[in-house]
DNA sequence: TTCTTGACTTAGACTCCGTCCATCGTAGGA
DNA sequence: TCCTACGATGGACGGAGTCTAAGTCAAGAA
């Protein structure tokens, strides 16, 4: 993750705490935390960083292209650190969880022109849903 | 559309003048009204009519499998009538816009059992996205 | 090293979307 | 026609996210 650092930096972003912390929250595998879960980890490295900072910074970092935004349903949505990795995600229905899957195909590929309406279709996002081991 | 209303009659629904008046809004095709414009439409019609009796009436419709719902975004969800006949959403990134499209294949075949770590999965959708022809 | 400045952070008010609840109204069967 | 359980109402409530005004501080300049 600290390549994400370096590379944050490289971008002109100023280092302060807060977005350190924060990014080293997103940091591992398979994470797939809320903006409050996210603030809840950051808050015990550094009691005083506030949710509008989160956001900030969770906003940033999707917009950046390091972070993925997912919207799982009517709940919170979810980040995903795992965006220079093309994947797809599988939600459970009842509990909200989410891992990553990778399917085989190419959903962009599935589309046809005549399909497409004018519309420049640059984004194929597939979300699996179902019941996780735990809900079943 | 009144076959909408004759399969809810025959599913044991009480017809009161709100359930006709919102499904009738919701009448025709690919449109995507988020609940607030089923709302407002349905209150040219019946201006008494609460949000509650919305929220409840669009409520029953998906769980009935008459209507899907699609969550766009961070954004209000939107209410596709269009449930009976397969399909996935084309969503514009810059102004909202919902088109129903029909990809060839089938994204379910697509997610081999050992991606799919024990959960029953149950439904793939596929949101495509881009820019449609008045913001491109 | 100190200064300077504008980018960043903060707290809390606010908005938006949706749900809940107590009460009232009414569709439709007896 | 009457009854009653199902449905409608509207206002309070809650969660998620955004905005704002004021204060703070990272990092380049001198």
């Amino acid at each position: 993750m600290s390549d994400l650092l370096e590379r944050l930096r490289g971008r002109g972003w100023r280092m302060t705490s807060q977005r350190r912390v924060v990014a080293e929250v997103l940091d591992g595998d398979h994470v797939h935390l809320t903006a409050d879960e996210v603030h809840a980890r950051a808050a015990q490295r550094l009691p005083e960083i506030s949710r509008a900072t989160v956001y900030n910074t969770l906003g940033e970092l999707v917009s950046l292209g390091e972070v993925i935004e997912v919207a799982t349903d009517g709940r919170a949505k979810r980040y995903d650190p795992n965006a220079h990795h093309p994947h797809q995600h599988l939600v459970c229905s009842r509990c909200g969880t989410v891992r990553d899957v990778h399917p085989t195909g190419d959903p962009l590929a599935d589309l046809p022109t005549a399909e497409r309406f004018g519309f420049m279709v640059s984004q194929a996002e597939v979300t699996y849903r179902g019941l996780c081991p735990s809900c079943a």
